[in-house]
Parts: C-alpha cells; structure tokens; sequence
DNA sequence: TCATATAGGGATAAATTAATCCCCTATTGT
DNA sequence: ACAATAGGGGATTAATTTATCCCTATATGA
C-alpha cells in the first residue's frame, strides 16, 4: 500500500472529514451501499465508470474507517457483502446535502465546469 | 495552467459537486470568506498550513465557478477583496453539515486516520 | 538604505491518487 | 475442455494535485 510522506493537518472538522471522504467514489460507494447495493459486482454495475480494482482499494479504506463493514461468506463462487456501520449510517444526510445541492444546480455547475475545460 | 486528460464525469450532483469543491483548501477558503476574512493575507493567516500559491490557485477556481467574486482596488500598496457570490452562498449549509459531521465525531475521526498510519 | 507589507505568478519537483494490465481461486453450465 | 461468474490483488504507469523555490512591483516606516 502507498505510504504517506507527509502527514495529515487534522484541525479541524472538514481536515478530519477530508481524511475518510476525500476518493473520487468514496461517496457513491456509500450511497449506494445506503440503498442496498451490498454486493461489490453490484456496486461495480451502479459506477462503471470506476475499475474494480479502485473499488476495492477505497472500499477497503472505508472499511479502515469503519465506516462500512463486509462479510465474506465461505461460499463457492464467492460472495461478499457490504453494509454501513452505524457511523458510516451518521454520514448518509451529509452526503445527501452534497449531492442535492449538486443537484439542485445540476444545469448551471455543468456549464461552468465545461467552460473552464476550453 | 494544467490541462486534464481525461474528461470529467458529470453524470450525477455527486460528481459535479466533486469538480467544484475537490481541493484541498477549497472549503476552508469559502467558509472564512463567509465569515468575513475578504483579503488574501487574511486568508493565508486563517490557513496557515496552505502556502499562498495554493490559496491563489484554489481561489481563481472557485472564482471560475462563480462561487466567490474578486474586487481588485487599484491602489498601493495592493488591496484585493473576494466575498461569496449569492450562488457560492448556498454552498455554505452544506459546507457546514460537513464541517459540523468533523467537529463531532473529531475524537473517534483522529483515532481512526491516526491508526491507519501505522 | 533596508526590511516589511501587499498581491501575484512562472517553472519545477514531489506527493498522491487513479487507471491499466495481468494474474489467481473454484464451481457450474455447455 | 472451456467459458462464465464471483471476488481479489500485485506491479506499474499515468494523471492530477500540492508544494517549493524564486522573482516582480510600490509605498511606508525605522
């Protein structure tokens, strides 16, 4: 795993927040964990535009966080479960206002971040 | 200025939040804009961890977002003033539901991202 | 005359994150 | 025998983001 060589400012609340949220799909994993997509093949379907392998390394840091909690079961073909923690349940109306206020400026954000694309 | 690569998803609010708000002072600077700390230098003291070449780069994005808007007075020596736009002002109930998540679970958030450290 | 404050930016290096590529396990169905 | 399904991970490269270093300008106060 990749180590760190400078480490973290944790002052204040959204230094901390950064610290678990910060993973281009870290918030979406949770979200559609929220709504009972347990399965990483069903996660992996709801955001294809991630690789498994990035799913895997940031759902294992949720898990780090103990944010989300899996299961293995002992079954052949595998199967595996995730579901949130009742920390990680604390999270989902902070998300929620994220993704709302995006939105709720759905129109407007897109055409401003195509602009400064050229 | 660094031309990305690869384009953007922009499916979903999560996302467009995403390309707005990633960075690592972004929030920091929008929220003590709001409280009243205008000029850069006010800025940088706020933020003491960021150097001002960061805090320059963060704010001409943001103000390419149309979140903050940038008053340059044309005396000597400088005086530059940003201060939220009434869009970047929406932004602030959510900045504050993340910022708040932080500050009260900051004793079990410090514990985590500490240990995952080594 | 020299340090300080104010605001800014180019060029480059370092750090971090994400993407790519390829491989492994074991069972069921064709 | 072979493909498909389910879940996973090492090694490496590419992309992106931050940090460093250094330089510009002008006025004021010591």
């Amino acid at each position: 795993m990749y180590e760190r060589k400078i480490i973290p400012n944790l002052n204040c609340g959204l230094d901390l927040v950064g610290e678990v949220l910060y993973g281009k799909w870290k918030m979406r994993l949770l979200w559609f964990i929220n709504e009972g997509h347990k399965r990483p093949s069903e996660l992996q379907r709801k955001i294809p535009d991630a690789t498994r392998r990035v799913l895997n390394i940031q759902l294992k840091e949720l898990e780090e966080h103990e944010l989300v909690s899996k299961i293995i079961y002992p079954v052949v073909p595998p199967k595996v479960e995730y579901s949130l923690t009742d920390f990680g349940k604390t999270l989902i109306p902070v998300i929620s206002a994220i993704g709302n206020w995006g939105d709720e400026y759905e129109e407007r954000l897109r055409a401003l971040i195509l602009k400064r694309l050229d």
